[in-house]
DNA sequence: ATTTTAAGCAAACACTTGTACACTTAAACC
DNA sequence: GGTTTAAGTGTACAAGTGTTTGCTTAAAAT
């Protein structure tokens, strides 16, 4: 916390603050929209007026908050590919990967899941968004994955849709458990995963999709 | 609407009211956390201090909205149940059923996403507990399904839980979707869903579900 | 060195919020 | 018919809300 001289830097800074705060409070209270201006600004030692120095609204602070929580998400794709490479059991890894994540601030991811459905159009918009394009990326990431093992699955962007729906609503669910709870919960979420990428592969690999072959 | 004439059926009726006023600000607000006591009672066209005669919080409020969410979720259950009798594409008429159900009265299945993740310790935990049946008795029909067919799968509980989230999650959220996007939604959940089947069914069916077989 | 700029602040604004208390009023009971 | 019971009301209050305004103050620009 070196003290910073440019005014450009203090500026950053307290808005980092703010930010900061909101997230704090959230832990407490959980839920962002249930989150007042002044409950913020006093978290962050400053005056209420000054809040708007940095946003217009809260809902532009909601903003910043997912967009710091999608660069929170690109982070996590990445450490999941870098282990990716090393060959390990890729599911299994990579939601060690998530729950780590989700539980070094939780707080964060919380902003995506309960705001998904919130109250600001402009938000809900914004973080679905966020989500389709991690989605497109996951997505890519399988379908190389799958290409480099020689093998062929059903509609990666399907696939990688409902393994990110099941990655975020119950890895943040779990989030702030117990320890041993959680690592049950990892694996549970790990073998829904597989079992979705079975699938996924089982319906590739059918000569026909058609109705009666399996249960449908 | 025939005019009641026991004080009891009275009491009943402004506490339905009251229920009903919460639900239709839901609607337009989006979120139950997010939602005071004087507007409900506004919206109910009750005095704010009437209220305390029939909960004693929000909170309590918000518990009576779970638990009709509860029976509703059951009631869906029940329909999908009597339509899968019927032979049809067990997956595509669930689906639609889910669809219609979160359709006709989406506020009230938006307690539980929303919720889940919410203020209330109580309500989470209700809302908990509330999934947690509700899987046990997804899990119960799909095994007898499955028996039904002479087929087997892996742990049906995990992809009740699965399905489950998937339902509910992608269900809601394209519940107040234009018609078009929510029936191709409805496909997509669909596909998601059987994916997981035939995953299931596929790691059910392999004799060694070593780590190297299928990727992972 | 002087002027400009903008982050931060205190005070006040007009609201809304949850809750409490004393009350009315009509159904329920004996 | 008289008494009890409780749903619903009106008023009031303390506390919290978002937002505006005019000001200070120190860094940045001239």
């Amino acid at each position: 916390m070196k003290e910073p001289q440019t005014r450009a830097e203090q500026k950053q800074q307290t808005r980092n603050n703010i930010m900061a705060a909101a997230l704090k409070k959230m832990t407490e209270d959980k839920g962002f929209s249930s989150l007042g201006l002044r409950e913020v600004t006093k978290e962050a030692g400053i005056a209420p007026a000054s809040f708007y120095r940095h946003f217009k609204n809260m809902e532009e602070l909601g903003l910043a908050l997912v967009s710091e929580a999608e660069t929170a998400l690109q982070a996590i794709l990445q450490d999941a590919k870098a282990q990716e490479e090393q060959g390990e059991d890729i599911v299994e890894s990579s939601v060690a990967i998530c729950m780590q994540h989700f539980h070094d601030n939780g707080s964060l991811f919380r902003v995506l899941a309960r705001e998904a459905t919130g109250n600001s159009p402009l938000i809900r918009r914004a973080i679905q968004r966020c989500l389709m394009t991690l989605n497109h990326q996951l997505a890519e990431i399988i379908e190389l994955e799958m290409r480099r093992r020689h093998r062929k699955i059903t509609n990666p962007l399907f696939i990688a849709e409902a393994i990110s729906t099941l990655v975020i609503n119950l890895g943040i669910a779990s989030a702030d458990l117990p320890y041993a709870k959680q690592k049950e919960a990892g694996n549970r979420l790990a073998h829904h995963i597989r079992a979705i990428y079975w699938g996924a592969e089982a319906m590739a690999n059918s000569q026909h999709m058609s109705r009666n072959l399996m249960l449908s």
